[in-house]
DNA sequence: AATGAATGAGGCTTCATTCAT
DNA sequence: AATGAATGAAGCCTCATTCAT
């Protein structure tokens, strides 16, 4: 088998184990046993348990960040609504594609080490600095209302992660349907026009 | 010492490790050197590493149970936006006061076990229903338009997460502003009214 | 309680749970919750669990000893067959009054420690001199034909320590029906008078 | 090395310090540094520390039951009494061969577990039928005299055990000397024809 | 490129014994 | 005479990693 081939063959297997049992459950011996290959084998192609995490974390946020834009308010662009549905389609899709990896990066580099941690930190942190630039061009255009942006972004990131981690599963709920709710909320809260409920 | 405040110390720098370090970077031995206790002393307390674990997490759990209640719509009652703040005030008082148990439960329980997840899993799956049942009892009454509540209560629980994980560190905004934040959020949305991003 | 009340008592419980669970898997803590004190206590009246054990097999080797005679062949002693019934029908109703004792006497010391195991050895080394002794002495009388006389002894020994250890469980033979086959076995053996296997 | 070359020499190892010390006095630790092998290799070939234990156990009840025949009685076949000799050289020869099990199977199982003795029980009550079967025989082929045949039966392995464990290790008596005292014991007991001890 | 036997540090847990009260 | 909290040595087992073939 050519070495990128059985790279990725290992890489895929390892993912699935990860998602399906956590980075501490899932051992070398659980990964070779499901590539097929000997143990000697996956230290050619990995430094260590680690390095191949390390390395499936670094592609999902690499995809997702490709997926996340600043929305454009230039002439001609789609409506910033629009913009974002496609976003979150992207993402929503990011995951549904690849399932395995949604248990990886909501849950399961927590606690592996300062370092994830840290690394997960600060690749959300860059995710809410665009999402806060977003919301701040909206309010010079006069779309947004003044609020707290950094809350307003973090909450943002938190609600589609819960969203992502307890109903994607569920089959009873499309993509764009909840990528619809989502947005529908954070742009006009649940209240109904003109009720107050303080 | 009295046994229950032995019991008591050796929690508290269990909790302090597990949400320093995380579950599986957190020794028996770690523990014992933290509490200054000897190796079987641990085990006069505590049937297990895990057992320890599982019983921080069950004090959590029912603290912040008991926060959370459901909006009371009787006559004479505070107005519910005003019982949402106080619910969350509560819960994030809970953190505060003890901000170890949040990366506990932020984080810290997934991967150890199928049954760890699951008991996370039905906590959030109480407390969203909850909400979901607040949300009808508002629609009920005219205040809350029509939404998929699931979503929402999902989207809520994430937010509130997030905040509470990301924000609770940096002493630069309070509990009640982030609170308000997050209310006013969920209540109005971002946009201003009558604008459209559509 | 008084003291002496109180040993015996322990004792007792030790006897058992030693009997029943042998020694290794019988903890300290076992004895004291079946004896209802309190693990200090334990070390007041035995040194370890090691000399509670000892003292148990201690009492059985001296209770049995006192059993065993030599056969007496003066005028006016009964019949030595007789008497090697009575012998035979007092070792099994020491056992059979406490058959707790009979697992630790045959087999529950072994392998603690070579002390102990020499100790056994010796104990039985002592019973088979008698046995021995008894033989030469029928020789000389004309009774018993010469034969191996260590060997005899020894597999009479054997052939009780057995008989016992796998039939006074089952109800359905008595002390004295077993006392009688044994005995019948190694006066006659079991071939038809006159009838050679050779 | 080659594994199965390996996991030979680790049982050897192994066998003789459980024969030596007993199962419980035998630590993993021993044995590794007996076999010269590091903590992880062992558990490279065995569970267990009782896995290797039964192993040794099941390897020797093997041996021992493919020494052990019922009597043969059909025409040419050998004089019973030489077959019971040859089936008694059998079993001295495994044990000869092998002094190391010897403690094994007559006393190091025993108190390791339910499971253990059960089997070891299992096992003796296996060849007492065998014999069992062949006094029955012998009975019908008139040979043997009426006899309480479990007793007999029982009174055989335990005789046999017996002056196996005591009588071996003394060089002073060849297997083929201490088969015959046994045979001749339980063939024509030990009393002169015609004398009577009642 | 691949193998798989070997390693050994490190983790969890048990339990006989001691000692201050 | 009694208690029971505390101790810590010792045991079993796991698993990421190495290396000779």
């Amino acid at each position: 088998m050519e070495p990128a081939e059985r790279r990725e063959q290992i890489l895929i297997h390892a993912a699935r184990l990860f998602a399906e049992r956590g980075y501490h459950s899932t051992s070398v011996a659980d990964i070779i046993a499901a590539a097929g290959i000997a143990r000697g084998t996956f230290y050619l192609y990995f430094e260590s348990k680690r390095a191949i995490f390390e390395e499936l974390l670094d592609r999902l946020m690499t995809r997702l960040a490709s997926c996340i834009r600043r929305v454009d308010v230039s002439d001609g662009a789609p409506p910033p609504g629009e913009q974002l549905l496609c976003t979150m389609a992207r993402v929503f899709d990011v995951f549904a594609a690849d399932r395995t990896m949604l248990a990886i990066l909501l849950s399961g580099a927590v606690g592996l080490d300062k370092g994830f941690d840290d690394k997960l930190a600060e690749f959300y942190g860059r995710v809410a600095l665009v999402v806060e630039r977003s919301l701040e061009l909206g309010e010079e255009l006069g779309i947004v209302r003044p609020c707290n942006r950094r809350v307003v972004a973090r909450a943002a990131i938190g609600a589609l992660k819960e969203v992502l981690a307890t109903m994607l599963e569920d089959g009873d709920a499309s993509c764009a349907e909840l990528a619809r709710g989502i947005l529908d909320l954070f742009s006009r809260g649940v209240l109904v026009e003109g009720a107050s409920i303080a």
